[in-house]
DNA sequence: TATGAATGAGCTTTCATTCAT
DNA sequence: CATGAATGAAAGCTCATTCAT
């Protein structure tokens, strides 16, 4: 991409982001149409090509770009004492919730990224979605595992879990309008449960 | 579609099929093109239009396919005294198994399927992916959930189930070649850990 | 073509004629569809080719095989002394109106013949097109002209009554279906009329 | 159609009109390619669908504008105060001639479209088709027919005149090149003759 | 910097024609 | 002689990308 893009005006910067991760998040890679995008972010189709050089270009920005804003969300707002594997996960869903105030489609986006089957949309957010996990998993460093039942093997009832909460917000976006509240108490719900499933007494 | 697609020797029916099973696999509706579809199957471009319409009209009918086939192996396999939950699922899934001996690529098209994002493609399976939902909900009003623990809502444990099981596969499939047999360890594995957490005792 | 062809049984040429007649009369050279053909002459599409090669050499064909067949009609039927013009082409449509029993289709068939606008089509019936208006002047060179008043061309009245009998059964073809008798009233009609103008006294 | 076609330099918007113009009328909707029409406009294939969506988009666009055209010539040039039939027909047939100088191609196509066979053709044109008409029976209700003779049927009259003048056209169009000021001279002709015939005296 | 008209490779689909049986 | 499954060139159309202004 082109670096000048950071030296536009945040609002055209913001408004070209939302309008692509929307136009992205609702269509998914494939069928997302540039000139759609451009129509949204009320820009030119040479502009978008000027800053991002091709469509995969702005997708990997976007990636990018979502990723590290999660992450600095995650990273602000966790609380570092907090060993119950459960709470930990509530509190990121509650910081997650806080980052779709300005990007309202970066979880929806986030959440398509991974089920992306188009093969270059694949190959342009593989080290992303690696770099991704790897924040959960540093997080969950601090996690005391020790409380699980012995039935429960610590790494599926992880993945588990993950699964679980990325199908839980897909279901909604696919099903029209996403509402990250009624998600986030969806969300409370099932890892409550398991919760009371997966750890002693 | 031509019903005479039925007249063609099974081995070149099967060839067709398993053909279509794979592109769509690999690369979802969209992206699968009808010029790789029949290089892999060996036939003409012509053919596959002369059978089948179009490429929706190719889809709708590997759909239909797939879903009485999987239905057949599922009907005929079933253990109609079981009652426990996870163990009419473990022979679900062992069903399944048998099924990708003729046809490799199928729980991939059916697992493909259901995250299809065409609108097309959606609209051409609706019927038969609540079909196919109808009948496991039929085999599963033989579960006694009355063994679950107090704390596990059975209706989320199923639906957990459910989207666990999807995702192990899909996972597979997208991380390369999808082995059924190392799916299905994995799948029991999960199955008898949940079952370990949520029955009584 | 295959002179073979004239070794089938009467009936079965006749099948094959009358199939080919129709569907070109109805659709156009362009639109007539070989498949169309087959279906309704109940025979395979092989035998069509092995007997006439091309579409385009069943139709010049069937042009020969009409052009032929109305030249004999006419030849048979006219009134060797009658020098009235337009007496005379009133004998030629009763000719015509003949020809319709064995071959339903085949006036439409010349009608459309004429104003096929497909390029391969028209050159191949370039000669038979001639040939018909070559025995129509023939025919002609019987009427005495001279009952026409001084006011009247000779070369545009023919040329103007010409193209009026073909139009008034070209639009009946299209608006549905074609009544030889009620166009047969028709074309006398006309005929009365521009006599009575065209005719001195 | 995409109404920004119309901001396009005049040059260019006329270089698109004539060259689908001639293309169509030279071979018809089915055989006009839209590859000849792009190579004989200069332009590229997505523009031509950039405006005109589709094919038959295009053809509908080009009957639209050729039949205002027409009419606006027509409604312009006309001569209120005449009543003879045969003069106010000359008087429409120099309004034509006169459209032919900027679009040369016009009046063909719009004697191709009167003979067009192809369904969705014949489906896109039928409103302007009986807009035309509709235009020349208005402008006709000023011709005094009383002055025919007895033996002149009004209304048979009025139709021969218009298919003679139509297949007059249509014949030098098929014979090769069409000249607007040599078909002008043999319609007058016809004309005259047919005046001559038909008004009393 | 910003525009949007213009491009063309690539896709699905059609249908006259062929050829093994 | 007869079949009809099989072919593939050619058509209409899409959309990410380019470039003159």
């Amino acid at each position: 991409m082109n670096e000048k893009f950071f030296d536009l005006k945040t609002e055209k910067q913001d408004r070209m982001i939302n309008a692509s991760l929307k136009i992205f998040s609702v269509n998914g890679y494939q069928y997302a149409s540039t000139d759609d995008i451009v129509k949204e972010a009320g820009i030119s189709k040479g502009l978008l090509f000027h800053y991002f050089g091709s469509k995969l270009g702005l997708y990997s920005f976007l990636t990018d770009y979502c990723v590290r804003y999660i992450k600095m969300e995650i990273t602000n707002i966790k609380n570092d004492k907090e060993t119950d594997y459960f709470v930990i996960l509530k509190d990121i869903e509650t910081a997650k919730l806080s980052a779709l105030k300005k990007f309202p489609y970066m979880q929806q986006f986030l959440i398509m990224m991974e089920r992306e089957d188009s093969p270059d949309a694949m190959k342009a957010t593989a080290e992303n979605r690696t770099n991704l996990k790897a924040l959960y998993q540093e997080i969950m460093k601090k996690a005391d595992l020790s409380k699980f039942r012995a039935e429960a093997n610590s790494l599926r009832i992880m993945k588990m879990v993950d699964i679980m909460l990325k199908s839980l917000m897909y279901e909604e976006i696919k099903t029209g309008a996403f509402k990250p509240d009624h998600y986030h108490t969806e969300a409370v719900s099932y890892l409550d449960m398991i919760s009371s499933l997966v750890n002693k007494n």
